[in-house]
DNA sequence: GCCAACGTTGGC
DNA sequence: GCCAACGTTGGC
């Protein structure tokens, strides 16, 4: 199984927008490297979830739900998109700042490459994070 | 609102 | 195929 990071400026479509819906397809990617990322994910995958811009905080734990298929909302072959499902909320967000002081995390690519949307992370990485959000 | 980082586009 | 110009993202 692998894990991701996906980043979502609360402001478009929030955590909290996410379980009320209960499910969603993750739309909007348009960046080829962000793009592979979604292709790789599988169902059953585990997904962290950012706030980026306002929050900048891991919020939550989310699930792929359908491995990826074309996106809905373009004609454009290139883009796809994957379903999401919420898994459960950090009880207490892990923000940027955190993230950055840990040893263990400084090297993410949330941090190393601040602009990609859909990033992969290590296991090491994903546990260390669900670790200080529940601690 | 500024700016750094970085991806994309287009001229040559 | 290089590189300058430009656009976008996201942290501060």
């Amino acid at each position: 199984m692998n894990h991701w990071l996906v980043k979502s400026e609360p402001v478009k479509y929030s955590w909290e927008k996410f379980n009320q819906d209960g499910r969603t397809f993750w739309d909007g990617v348009r960046n080829y490297q962000a793009r592979n990322n979604l292709r790789e994910m599988k169902e059953g995958d585990l997904v962290l979830f950012y706030h980026s811009n306002e929050g900048k905080e891991v919020v939550g734990i989310a699930k792929v739900a359908r491995g990826f298929y074309q996106d809905p909302t373009t004609t454009d072959s290139n883009w796809v998109v994957v379903d999401l499902v919420p898994v459960e909320s950090l009880k207490t967000p892990v923000t940027l700042e955190q993230i950055k002081a840990d040893e263990r995390l400084k090297d993410i690519g949330l941090v190393r490459q601040g602009r990609l949307s859909v990033m992969a992370l290590k296991r090491e990485e994903f546990d260390r994070i669900i670790e200080l959000g529940n601690s």
